[in-house]
DNA sequence: TATCTTTGAATTAACGATAATTAAACGAGA
DNA sequence: TCTCGTTTAATTATCGTTAATTCAAAGATA
Protein backbone atom coordinates (compact mmCIF):
# COMPACT_ATOMS: atom_id res chain seq x y z
CA UNK A 1 0.00 0.00 0.00
CA UNK A 2 3.20 2.25 -0.21
CA UNK A 3 1.76 3.07 -3.46
CA UNK A 4 3.58 6.58 -4.09
CA UNK A 5 1.05 8.29 -6.51
CA UNK A 6 -2.05 8.04 -4.18
CA UNK A 7 0.34 9.71 -0.78
CA UNK A 8 0.91 12.31 -3.56
CA UNK A 9 -2.08 13.07 -4.13
CA UNK A 10 -3.64 12.68 -0.51
CA UNK A 11 -0.88 15.03 0.52
CA UNK A 12 -1.34 18.00 -2.19
CA UNK A 13 -5.69 17.91 -1.34
CA UNK A 14 -4.61 17.70 2.32
CA UNK A 15 -2.60 21.23 1.73
CA UNK A 16 -5.47 22.82 -0.57
CA UNK A 17 -7.63 21.74 2.32
CA UNK A 18 -5.64 23.17 4.72
CA UNK A 19 -5.19 26.05 2.96
CA UNK A 20 -1.66 25.67 2.91
CA UNK A 21 -2.03 26.29 -0.63
CA UNK A 22 -4.13 29.12 -1.02
CA UNK A 23 -6.77 29.83 -3.74
CA UNK A 24 -4.91 31.32 -6.48
CA UNK A 25 -2.11 30.32 -5.91
CA UNK A 26 -0.03 28.71 -9.08
CA UNK A 27 1.41 25.31 -8.92
CA UNK A 28 3.87 23.79 -11.73
CA UNK A 29 4.22 19.85 -12.02
CA UNK A 30 8.03 20.29 -11.53
CA UNK A 31 8.29 22.75 -8.85
CA UNK A 32 5.65 20.52 -6.94
CA UNK A 33 7.57 17.14 -7.72
CA UNK A 34 10.69 18.30 -6.24
CA UNK A 35 9.23 19.14 -3.07
CA UNK A 36 7.37 16.09 -2.50
CA UNK A 37 10.30 13.94 -4.06
CA UNK A 38 8.41 12.32 -6.93
CA UNK A 39 8.78 12.73 -10.75
CA UNK A 40 6.84 15.01 -12.55
CA UNK A 41 4.59 12.38 -14.12
CA UNK A 42 3.72 10.98 -10.89
CA UNK A 43 2.73 14.84 -9.83
CA UNK A 44 0.72 15.29 -13.38
CA UNK A 45 -1.35 12.59 -12.12
CA UNK A 46 -2.23 13.93 -8.72
CA UNK A 47 -2.93 17.46 -10.34
CA UNK A 48 -4.70 15.57 -12.76
CA UNK A 49 -6.87 14.03 -10.13
CA UNK A 50 -7.34 17.06 -8.10
CA UNK A 51 -8.49 18.86 -11.09
CA UNK A 52 -11.28 16.27 -11.40
CA UNK A 53 -12.28 17.00 -7.72
CA UNK A 54 -12.34 20.58 -8.61
CA UNK A 55 -9.12 21.53 -6.29
CA UNK A 56 -7.38 23.25 -9.50
CA UNK A 57 -7.21 24.23 -12.34
CA UNK A 58 -5.22 23.44 -15.06
CA UNK A 59 -4.71 26.00 -17.96
CA UNK A 60 -2.61 25.22 -21.08
CA UNK A 61 1.22 25.84 -20.62
CA UNK A 62 0.62 28.36 -17.99
CA UNK A 63 0.89 26.38 -14.79
CA UNK A 64 -1.88 25.16 -12.73
CA UNK A 65 -3.32 27.70 -9.90
CA UNK A 66 -5.72 26.74 -6.60
CA UNK A 67 -9.29 27.38 -7.33
CA UNK A 68 -11.30 30.23 -5.78
CA UNK A 69 -14.01 29.97 -3.61
CA UNK A 70 -16.77 31.86 -2.07
CA UNK A 71 -19.25 31.65 0.07
CA UNK A 72 -22.49 31.91 -2.60
CA UNK A 73 -20.76 29.12 -4.20
CA UNK A 74 -20.59 27.30 -1.27
CA UNK A 75 -24.38 27.78 -0.25
CA UNK A 76 -25.33 25.73 -3.62
CA UNK A 77 -22.91 23.21 -3.32
CA UNK A 78 -24.34 22.07 0.24
CA UNK A 79 -27.31 22.79 -1.08
CA UNK A 80 -27.03 19.81 -3.45
CA UNK A 81 -25.26 18.31 -1.12
CA UNK A 82 -28.46 18.35 1.39
CA UNK A 83 -30.77 16.90 -1.51
CA UNK A 84 -28.56 14.02 -2.30
CA UNK A 85 -27.52 13.49 1.47
CA UNK A 86 -31.35 13.32 2.41
CA UNK A 87 -32.63 11.20 -0.46
CA UNK A 88 -29.70 8.68 0.20
CA UNK A 89 -30.56 8.53 3.95
CA UNK A 90 -34.07 7.71 3.62
CA UNK A 91 -33.32 4.85 1.56
CA UNK A 92 -30.01 3.74 3.83
CA UNK A 93 -32.40 3.73 6.72
CA UNK A 94 -34.97 0.81 4.97
CA UNK A 95 -31.76 -1.33 3.80
CA UNK A 96 -28.99 -0.67 6.49
CA UNK A 97 -27.22 -4.49 7.47
CA UNK A 98 -25.36 -4.89 10.76
CA UNK A 99 -22.27 -4.51 8.58
CA UNK A 100 -23.26 -1.10 7.65
CA UNK A 101 -23.92 -0.10 11.53
CA UNK A 102 -20.80 -1.90 12.63
CA UNK A 103 -18.39 0.16 9.54
CA UNK A 104 -20.45 3.08 10.60
CA UNK A 105 -19.64 2.54 14.45
CA UNK A 106 -15.93 1.70 13.68
CA UNK A 107 -15.47 5.35 11.75
CA UNK A 108 -17.43 6.82 14.50
CA UNK A 109 -14.65 5.73 17.45
CA UNK A 110 -11.73 6.58 14.59
CA UNK A 111 -13.19 10.54 14.71
CA UNK A 112 -13.46 10.07 18.45
CA UNK A 113 -9.65 8.64 18.55
CA UNK A 114 -8.85 12.07 16.10
CA UNK A 115 -10.60 14.65 17.51
CA UNK A 116 -9.51 13.75 21.08
CA UNK A 117 -5.78 13.83 19.36
CA UNK A 118 -6.41 17.20 18.12
CA UNK A 119 -5.94 15.93 14.73
CA UNK A 120 -8.19 18.08 12.39
CA UNK A 121 -7.39 17.08 9.33
CA UNK A 122 -7.61 13.38 10.49
CA UNK A 123 -10.99 14.19 11.79
CA UNK A 124 -12.01 15.99 8.66
CA UNK A 125 -11.37 12.36 6.33
CA UNK A 126 -13.31 10.17 8.80
CA UNK A 127 -16.20 12.58 8.51
CA UNK A 128 -15.72 12.56 5.04
CA UNK A 129 -16.09 8.66 4.98
CA UNK A 130 -18.80 8.48 7.58
CA UNK A 131 -21.07 10.42 5.34
CA UNK A 132 -19.63 8.53 2.50
CA UNK A 133 -20.41 5.28 4.02
CA UNK A 134 -23.87 6.09 5.20
CA UNK A 135 -24.76 7.08 2.03
CA UNK A 136 -23.51 4.27 0.00
CA UNK A 137 -26.01 2.13 2.61
CA UNK A 138 -28.64 3.93 0.08
CA UNK A 139 -27.23 2.20 -2.96
CA UNK A 140 -27.49 5.10 -5.08
CA UNK A 141 -23.72 4.06 -6.57
CA UNK A 142 -23.96 6.44 -9.46
CA UNK A 143 -24.04 9.42 -7.40
CA UNK A 144 -21.57 8.37 -5.09
CA UNK A 145 -18.89 10.74 -6.52
CA UNK A 146 -21.04 13.93 -7.49
CA UNK A 147 -21.40 13.41 -3.39
CA UNK A 148 -17.83 12.93 -2.71
CA UNK A 149 -17.27 16.48 -4.65
CA UNK A 150 -19.81 18.32 -2.50
CA UNK A 151 -18.94 16.85 0.62
CA UNK A 152 -15.59 18.19 -0.46
CA UNK A 153 -16.30 21.52 -1.20
CA UNK A 154 -18.14 21.96 1.53
CA UNK A 155 -15.75 20.82 4.05
CA UNK A 156 -12.83 23.07 2.60
CA UNK A 157 -14.95 26.22 3.09
CA UNK A 158 -15.70 24.88 6.28
CA UNK A 159 -12.28 24.48 6.82
CA UNK A 160 -11.05 28.13 4.92
CA UNK A 161 -14.00 30.27 6.71
CA UNK A 162 -11.81 32.04 9.40
CA UNK A 163 -14.84 31.17 12.32
CA UNK A 164 -14.74 27.25 12.33
CA UNK A 165 -13.93 26.67 16.12
CA UNK A 166 -16.44 24.33 17.28
CA UNK A 167 -14.70 22.02 19.46
CA UNK A 168 -13.54 18.88 18.02
CA UNK A 169 -14.94 16.25 19.84
CA UNK A 170 -18.30 17.95 19.77
CA UNK A 171 -17.64 17.45 16.27
CA UNK A 172 -17.23 14.29 16.21
CA UNK A 173 -20.24 12.74 18.46
CA UNK A 174 -22.89 14.66 16.70
CA UNK A 175 -22.69 11.35 14.49
CA UNK A 176 -23.73 9.33 16.77
CA UNK A 177 -27.63 9.93 16.81
CA UNK A 178 -27.14 9.74 12.74
CA UNK A 179 -26.15 5.83 13.91
CA UNK A 180 -28.75 5.34 16.34
CA UNK A 181 -31.38 6.46 13.84
CA UNK A 182 -30.40 4.24 11.44
CA UNK A 183 -29.87 1.61 13.76
CA UNK A 184 -34.08 2.10 14.66
CA UNK A 185 -34.38 1.94 10.86
CA UNK A 186 -36.49 5.13 11.56
CA UNK A 187 -35.99 7.04 7.76
CA UNK A 188 -37.81 10.01 8.76
CA UNK A 189 -36.05 10.83 12.05
CA UNK A 190 -32.66 10.03 10.35
CA UNK A 191 -33.12 12.36 7.54
CA UNK A 192 -34.26 14.82 9.88
CA UNK A 193 -31.34 14.56 12.07
CA UNK A 194 -29.23 14.55 9.04
CA UNK A 195 -30.87 17.77 7.96
CA UNK A 196 -30.12 19.23 11.24
CA UNK A 197 -26.51 17.97 10.60
CA UNK A 198 -25.92 20.25 7.92
CA UNK A 199 -27.98 23.32 9.39
CA UNK A 200 -25.74 23.59 12.06
CA UNK A 201 -22.84 23.06 9.73
CA UNK A 202 -24.44 26.13 7.48
CA UNK A 203 -24.92 28.07 10.51
CA UNK A 204 -21.88 27.51 12.13
CA UNK A 205 -20.65 29.30 8.69
CA UNK A 206 -22.99 32.10 8.67
CA UNK A 207 -23.04 32.91 12.03
CA UNK A 208 -20.40 35.97 11.55
CA UNK B 1 -6.08 22.84 -31.24
CA UNK B 2 -3.70 20.33 -32.22
CA UNK B 3 -3.15 18.25 -29.05
CA UNK B 4 -2.72 14.79 -29.18
CA UNK B 5 -4.01 14.00 -25.77
CA UNK B 6 -7.03 16.11 -26.38
CA UNK B 7 -7.71 14.18 -29.00
CA UNK B 8 -7.11 10.61 -27.97
CA UNK B 9 -9.64 11.37 -24.84
CA UNK B 10 -12.45 12.36 -27.24
CA UNK B 11 -12.49 9.78 -28.75
CA UNK B 12 -12.33 7.59 -26.28
CA UNK B 13 -14.90 9.17 -24.60
CA UNK B 14 -17.09 8.93 -28.43
CA UNK B 15 -17.08 4.98 -28.44
CA UNK B 16 -17.82 4.79 -25.11
CA UNK B 17 -20.97 6.90 -25.21
CA UNK B 18 -21.67 5.26 -28.55
CA UNK B 19 -21.54 1.66 -27.20
CA UNK B 20 -19.09 0.60 -29.36
CA UNK B 21 -17.07 -0.01 -26.00
CA UNK B 22 -19.76 -1.77 -23.85
CA UNK B 23 -20.02 -1.38 -20.30
CA UNK B 24 -17.93 -4.22 -18.65
CA UNK B 25 -15.22 -3.81 -21.32
CA UNK B 26 -11.98 -4.37 -19.57
CA UNK B 27 -9.64 -1.71 -21.63
CA UNK B 28 -5.55 -1.95 -21.17
CA UNK B 29 -3.47 1.06 -21.46
CA UNK B 30 -1.08 -0.20 -23.59
CA UNK B 31 -3.58 -2.17 -25.94
CA UNK B 32 -5.86 1.17 -26.44
CA UNK B 33 -2.88 2.98 -27.01
CA UNK B 34 -1.77 1.10 -29.56
CA UNK B 35 -5.01 0.75 -31.48
CA UNK B 36 -4.82 4.82 -31.12
CA UNK B 37 -1.65 5.18 -31.88
CA UNK B 38 -0.66 7.41 -28.95
CA UNK B 39 1.79 6.28 -26.27
CA UNK B 40 0.87 4.64 -22.97
CA UNK B 41 0.84 7.78 -20.71
CA UNK B 42 -1.46 9.91 -22.86
CA UNK B 43 -3.98 6.96 -22.96
CA UNK B 44 -3.14 7.01 -19.33
CA UNK B 45 -3.77 10.39 -18.95
CA UNK B 46 -7.29 10.08 -21.45
CA UNK B 47 -8.60 6.90 -19.02
CA UNK B 48 -7.43 9.21 -15.69
CA UNK B 49 -10.15 11.74 -17.45
CA UNK B 50 -12.54 9.61 -18.06
CA UNK B 51 -12.73 7.63 -14.81
CA UNK B 52 -13.01 11.48 -13.30
CA UNK B 53 -16.18 11.57 -15.49
CA UNK B 54 -17.56 8.20 -14.24
CA UNK B 55 -16.86 6.61 -17.64
CA UNK B 56 -14.66 4.17 -16.31
CA UNK B 57 -13.58 2.31 -13.27
CA UNK B 58 -10.04 1.52 -12.65
CA UNK B 59 -9.40 -0.99 -10.49
CA UNK B 60 -5.94 -1.58 -9.54
CA UNK B 61 -4.04 -4.05 -11.22
CA UNK B 62 -6.83 -5.55 -13.19
CA UNK B 63 -7.40 -3.44 -16.41
CA UNK B 64 -9.79 -0.68 -16.75
CA UNK B 65 -13.29 -1.35 -17.17
CA UNK B 66 -16.47 0.81 -18.90
CA UNK B 67 -19.02 1.27 -16.32
CA UNK B 68 -22.65 -0.55 -16.07
CA UNK B 69 -25.84 1.92 -16.00
CA UNK B 70 -28.83 0.86 -15.88
CA UNK B 71 -32.64 2.81 -15.81
CA UNK B 72 -32.66 3.64 -12.00
CA UNK B 73 -29.69 5.33 -11.81
CA UNK B 74 -30.35 7.33 -14.55
CA UNK B 75 -33.31 8.24 -13.78
CA UNK B 76 -31.50 9.60 -10.43
CA UNK B 77 -29.31 11.50 -12.16
CA UNK B 78 -31.76 12.83 -14.49
CA UNK B 79 -33.47 14.14 -11.62
CA UNK B 80 -30.02 15.78 -10.54
CA UNK B 81 -30.02 17.49 -13.63
CA UNK B 82 -32.77 18.68 -13.74
CA UNK B 83 -32.90 20.19 -10.33
CA UNK B 84 -29.67 21.73 -11.05
CA UNK B 85 -30.19 22.97 -14.77
CA UNK B 86 -33.90 24.26 -13.36
CA UNK B 87 -31.84 26.46 -10.99
CA UNK B 88 -28.83 27.44 -13.31
CA UNK B 89 -32.11 28.74 -15.69
CA UNK B 90 -33.82 30.95 -13.29
CA UNK B 91 -31.19 32.81 -12.70
CA UNK B 92 -29.98 33.29 -16.58
CA UNK B 93 -33.39 34.45 -17.59
CA UNK B 94 -32.57 37.54 -15.30
CA UNK B 95 -28.77 38.01 -16.85
CA UNK B 96 -28.70 37.11 -20.06
CA UNK B 97 -26.53 39.58 -22.22
CA UNK B 98 -26.67 39.86 -26.21
CA UNK B 99 -23.28 38.08 -26.44
CA UNK B 100 -25.15 35.25 -24.63
CA UNK B 101 -28.32 34.88 -26.77
CA UNK B 102 -25.36 35.05 -29.58
CA UNK B 103 -23.39 31.88 -28.49
CA UNK B 104 -26.82 29.75 -28.39
CA UNK B 105 -27.88 30.94 -31.58
CA UNK B 106 -24.53 29.92 -32.86
CA UNK B 107 -24.57 26.55 -31.24
CA UNK B 108 -28.24 25.89 -31.99
CA UNK B 109 -27.52 26.38 -36.19
CA UNK B 110 -24.53 24.23 -35.71
CA UNK B 111 -26.79 21.78 -34.07
CA UNK B 112 -29.32 21.63 -37.25
CA UNK B 113 -26.22 21.69 -39.33
CA UNK B 114 -25.16 18.19 -37.60
CA UNK B 115 -28.82 17.15 -37.55
CA UNK B 116 -29.60 17.38 -41.23
CA UNK B 117 -26.33 15.33 -42.19
CA UNK B 118 -27.39 12.53 -39.73
CA UNK B 119 -24.54 13.07 -37.48
CA UNK B 120 -26.14 11.34 -34.44
CA UNK B 121 -22.28 12.29 -32.19
CA UNK B 122 -22.34 15.46 -33.33
CA UNK B 123 -25.83 16.61 -32.34
CA UNK B 124 -24.67 14.91 -28.60
CA UNK B 125 -21.61 17.23 -28.62
CA UNK B 126 -23.49 20.46 -29.38
CA UNK B 127 -26.63 19.56 -27.50
CA UNK B 128 -24.35 19.47 -24.35
CA UNK B 129 -22.17 22.40 -25.39
CA UNK B 130 -25.80 24.18 -25.77
CA UNK B 131 -27.26 23.36 -22.02
CA UNK B 132 -23.82 24.15 -20.46
CA UNK B 133 -23.85 27.60 -21.90
CA UNK B 134 -26.72 28.11 -20.98
CA UNK B 135 -26.11 27.17 -17.44
CA UNK B 136 -23.31 29.34 -17.65
CA UNK B 137 -24.96 32.17 -17.88
CA UNK B 138 -26.75 31.67 -14.45
CA UNK B 139 -23.41 32.23 -13.24
CA UNK B 140 -22.86 28.99 -10.88
CA UNK B 141 -19.73 28.37 -11.94
CA UNK B 142 -18.85 25.96 -9.04
CA UNK B 143 -21.38 23.28 -10.36
CA UNK B 144 -20.84 22.98 -13.93
CA UNK B 145 -18.63 19.99 -13.93
CA UNK B 146 -20.95 18.23 -11.51
CA UNK B 147 -24.13 19.26 -14.65
CA UNK B 148 -21.85 18.40 -16.84
CA UNK B 149 -21.10 14.96 -15.47
CA UNK B 150 -24.99 14.50 -15.21
CA UNK B 151 -25.85 15.49 -18.62
CA UNK B 152 -22.91 13.25 -19.85
CA UNK B 153 -24.57 10.24 -18.57
CA UNK B 154 -28.13 11.18 -19.68
CA UNK B 155 -27.09 11.43 -22.32
CA UNK B 156 -25.27 8.28 -22.25
CA UNK B 157 -28.57 6.21 -21.10
CA UNK B 158 -30.41 7.92 -24.36
CA UNK B 159 -27.71 6.15 -26.63
CA UNK B 160 -27.69 3.31 -24.84
CA UNK B 161 -31.61 2.83 -24.77
CA UNK B 162 -32.80 1.09 -27.67
CA UNK B 163 -35.54 2.87 -28.21
CA UNK B 164 -34.39 6.42 -28.93
CA UNK B 165 -35.52 7.11 -32.61
CA UNK B 166 -36.95 10.44 -32.23
CA UNK B 167 -35.95 12.50 -35.54
CA UNK B 168 -32.98 14.39 -35.17
CA UNK B 169 -33.80 17.47 -36.80
CA UNK B 170 -36.65 17.66 -34.80
CA UNK B 171 -34.24 17.21 -31.46
CA UNK B 172 -32.44 20.16 -32.30
CA UNK B 173 -35.57 22.44 -33.27
CA UNK B 174 -36.63 21.73 -29.73
CA UNK B 175 -34.03 24.31 -28.40
CA UNK B 176 -35.26 27.25 -30.68
CA UNK B 177 -37.85 27.66 -27.79
CA UNK B 178 -35.86 28.08 -25.14
CA UNK B 179 -33.61 30.92 -26.55
CA UNK B 180 -36.84 32.65 -26.93
CA UNK B 181 -38.00 32.14 -23.46
CA UNK B 182 -34.39 33.10 -22.43
CA UNK B 183 -34.02 36.36 -24.97
CA UNK B 184 -37.80 37.04 -23.53
CA UNK B 185 -35.83 37.41 -20.20
CA UNK B 186 -38.69 35.45 -18.82
CA UNK B 187 -37.59 32.87 -15.66
CA UNK B 188 -40.79 31.08 -15.42
CA UNK B 189 -41.57 30.08 -18.85
CA UNK B 190 -37.57 29.46 -19.87
CA UNK B 191 -38.14 26.52 -16.41
CA UNK B 192 -41.39 25.59 -17.69
CA UNK B 193 -40.21 24.79 -21.05
CA UNK B 194 -36.66 23.31 -20.15
CA UNK B 195 -38.90 21.15 -17.57
CA UNK B 196 -40.74 20.05 -20.59
CA UNK B 197 -37.77 19.56 -22.67
CA UNK B 198 -36.31 17.44 -19.62
CA UNK B 199 -39.06 15.30 -19.49
CA UNK B 200 -39.75 14.60 -23.20
CA UNK B 201 -36.13 13.42 -22.71
CA UNK B 202 -37.04 10.83 -20.00
CA UNK B 203 -40.66 9.86 -21.54
CA UNK B 204 -38.97 8.98 -24.79
CA UNK B 205 -36.93 6.58 -22.51
CA UNK B 206 -39.22 5.39 -20.55
CA UNK B 207 -42.17 4.63 -23.18
CA UNK B 208 -41.10 0.98 -23.57
C1' DT C 1 -8.06 -35.54 -3.69
C1' DA C 2 -7.41 -31.22 -1.66
C1' DT C 3 -4.46 -27.44 -0.45
C1' DC C 4 -0.48 -24.81 -0.53
C1' DT C 5 3.45 -22.92 -3.10
C1' DT C 6 5.67 -21.34 -7.00
C1' DT C 7 6.12 -19.57 -11.39
C1' DG C 8 4.66 -16.98 -15.23
C1' DA C 9 2.14 -13.57 -17.89
C1' DA C 10 -0.11 -9.28 -17.87
C1' DT C 11 -0.76 -4.78 -16.17
C1' DT C 12 -0.12 -0.57 -13.88
C1' DA C 13 3.29 2.74 -11.85
C1' DA C 14 7.32 5.36 -12.19
C1' DC C 15 11.31 7.59 -14.19
C1' DG C 16 14.38 10.47 -17.18
C1' DA C 17 14.84 12.82 -21.39
C1' DT C 18 13.10 15.24 -25.36
C1' DA C 19 9.79 17.94 -28.05
C1' DA C 20 6.26 21.28 -28.63
C1' DT C 21 3.70 25.18 -27.10
C1' DT C 22 2.72 29.19 -24.77
C1' DA C 23 3.47 33.73 -22.60
C1' DA C 24 6.20 37.34 -21.63
C1' DA C 25 10.36 40.13 -22.18
C1' DC C 26 12.93 42.67 -25.40
C1' DG C 27 14.28 45.58 -29.05
C1' DA C 28 13.81 47.82 -33.56
C1' DG C 29 11.27 50.73 -36.51
C1' DA C 30 7.65 54.13 -37.46
C1' DT D 1 6.40 57.05 -27.48
C1' DC D 2 3.87 53.41 -29.22
C1' DT D 3 3.34 49.21 -31.85
C1' DC D 4 4.72 45.11 -33.98
C1' DG D 5 7.73 41.35 -34.65
C1' DT D 6 11.37 38.42 -32.65
C1' DT D 7 13.50 36.06 -29.21
C1' DT D 8 13.81 33.76 -24.88
C1' DA D 9 12.44 31.44 -20.86
C1' DA D 10 9.22 28.53 -18.60
C1' DT D 11 5.88 24.88 -18.62
C1' DT D 12 3.30 21.27 -20.16
C1' DA D 13 2.94 17.19 -23.25
C1' DT D 14 4.88 13.09 -25.05
C1' DC D 15 7.88 9.21 -25.58
C1' DG D 16 10.56 4.87 -24.58
C1' DT D 17 12.04 2.18 -20.96
C1' DT D 18 12.31 0.05 -16.49
C1' DA D 19 10.46 -1.49 -12.04
C1' DA D 20 6.94 -3.20 -9.08
C1' DT D 21 2.56 -5.34 -8.33
C1' DT D 22 -1.16 -8.51 -9.08
C1' DC D 23 -3.83 -12.43 -10.64
C1' DA D 24 -4.15 -17.04 -12.15
C1' DA D 25 -2.74 -21.37 -13.41
C1' DA D 26 0.39 -25.19 -13.06
C1' DG D 27 2.75 -28.25 -10.09
C1' DA D 28 4.19 -30.39 -5.76
C1' DT D 29 3.16 -32.28 -1.33
C1' DA D 30 0.48 -34.08 2.41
Amino acid sequence: MSRRGSLVVTEVRRRIMLNELAPGAVLTELGLAAELACSQAAMREALLRLEGEGLVRRAGHQGTTVTDLDAETAAEILDLRRRIELRGARRAARRAMAGDLARLVGLQVAMDRAASAGDVWGLIEQDIAFHLELFQIGGLDALTPILARCILHTQRFKLWAPWHHRPLVETAARHRVLIEQLRAGDAAGLSRELALHLDTMVDQASAA
